[in-house]
DNA sequence: TCTGGGGTCCTAGGACCC
DNA sequence: TCTGGGGTCCTAGGACCC
């Protein structure tokens, strides 16, 4: 039996872990830069707060509504994901992190039913870091995911568990659930199969193979056998290497100055190559790029952008800036106010079996240099060791208003109890 | 004034190979 | 009248996920 086990409002329900008096409360997070809203609460989703609404169209409702609104604080999501994701694997050997509030699970039956078991972990987890899950039980992860759904919408009749395991709750199940709330039916799709009178996932599952092999390729057709109860998407037991590696930033404002976008830039490639490094692989391209305000009223759209390649794989920094800057001096335009920028490494190998290069005596690395900076950072938190191009006063902070503490990473946010 | 960030996979078509 | 067959690699664009 597979599980999909999902947190309920994962980053509202971090907020309220450590802040009991906000148990009934409506609760949004905010996107970086305190840009839109990425998560709610049951009770701010019922008062009619949208999926990615801008917040600063929507600061009156969240005063006059009584809404708590918070900054993403990731140090502590990513921190109370691992905890849940370590007292899944107590479980089952068998756990794929599939997002940060997400697992695939592989229960066997033991004494106990899947179903029982289940019970029990929702209830562990609980009671161990606070955070509440739904877990869905089906033969394949497609129908799963269905399962889950109905265990979180009629939590209080399921107790957060819902199992499909015979015909008659499949088909009750795929009857139940809209086109577009189908995993891996996106509004495109969604659109045409409404378009079609195929308004459920019962109805797809009915449709000719040639048909959906044709209009939604072998990606839908996969959709179609799972949901039909055909395990067919791939098990990853192991979580895959990166095959792209992008770090990306709006501005607060926006920027004109070739020296401060520079300076960003450089950022941007140190923190691509530290994530290249972390999984112990280097690149071969990089694409950098720079655009404006897409949601402004100048010209419009503009996005720079450029792909460079490297003569060799590399991981370092120094090399990567290098390009990156090489990148950014091609395409700047003085003429234009940046709001967005980025970083993005590609033709990621893993250092082992490295290709060497017969006409360069040693490709750049710099390994043993780029280990000692990283340990330091590590060690110290908070780049310490910045390449020269880096203001070293100046840290380039995201707004971030409403940042709570954090909570279970930063000794001096621990909790005092008195 | 303000609107996130980071990923994956698939397909078609062009260019090329023997 | 009749003009082969079987491949690979790359890129751009589309669609999707959380």
């Amino acid at each position: 039996m597979i599980g999909l086990v999902d947190c309920n409002n994962f980053y509202a329900s971090c907020e309220r872990v450590f802040r009991p008096d906000l148990q009934d409360c409506p609760i949004v997070v905010l996107s970086n830069n305190d840009g839109c809203v990425i998560a709610r609460s049951n009770e701010a989703k019922a008062l009619g707060i949208p999926m990615g609404a801008p917040a600063f169209q929507y600061e009156k409702q969240f005063d006059t509504l009584g809404i708590r609104v918070f900054s993403s604080n990731y140090a502590l999501y990513g921190d109370m994901s691992h905890r849940v994701m370590r007292i899944l694997s107590r479980f089952t050997p068998e756990v794929e992190v599939y997002s940060i509030d997400e697992a695939f699970i592989k229960l066997q039956p033991k004494d106990e039913t899947a179903e029982t078991q289940a019970r029990t972990m929702r209830h562990t987890i609980k009671k161990w870091t606070g955070i509440p899950v739904s877990i869905g039980l089906a033969p394949t992860k497609a129908l799963a995911k269905v399962a889950n759904k109905i265990a979180k919408k009629f939590a209080e009749k399921t107790g957060g568990v819902y199992v499909i395991d015979t015909p008659l709750k499949r088909e009750k199940a795929l009857r139940w659930t809209a086109i577009e709330d189908v995993w891996g039916i996106g509004y495109r799709h969604a659109a045409r199969l409404r378009a079609k009178k195929i308004n459920t996932a019962f109805d797809f599952v009915n449709l000719p193979d040639e048909w959906v092999r044709k209009n939604m390729s072998v990606v839908g057709l996969r959709l179609k056998k799972e949901l039909q109860g055909q395990a067919v998407l791939p098990w990853e037991a192991i979580v895959p290497d990166k095959k792209s590696i992008a770090t990306t930033r709006s501005f607060e404002g926006t920027l004109t100055a070739f020296g401060d976008l520079k300076e960003r830039m450089a950022t941007f490639a140190v923190s691509c190559a530290e994530k290249l490094r972390r999984q112990k692989s280097s690149c071969r391209y990089i694409h950098v790029f720079i655009r404006n305000n897409r949601y402004g009223k100048d010209p419009q759209n503009i996005y720079l952008g450029t792909t460079l390649c490297l003569p060799f794989e590399t991981s370092s920094s120094l090399v990567i800036n290098q390009y990156v800057q090489k990148g950014l001096a091609q395409l700047f335009d003085p003429n234009i106010a940046y709001k967005k920028a980025g970083v993005v490494l590609m033709g990621i190998l893993p250092d082992t079996g490295r290709q060497l290069n017969a006409f360069e005596n040693e490709p750049a690395t710099h390994l043993p240099l780029m280990q000692a900076i990283d340990r330091l950072n590590r060690k110290y938190g908070e780049p310490k060791v910045k390449l020269g191009i880096q203001d070293l006063r100046r840290t380039w902070k995201m707004k971030q208003e409403r940042l709570s503490p954090k909570y279970t990473t930063q000794i001096s946010d621990i909790l005092k109890v008195s």
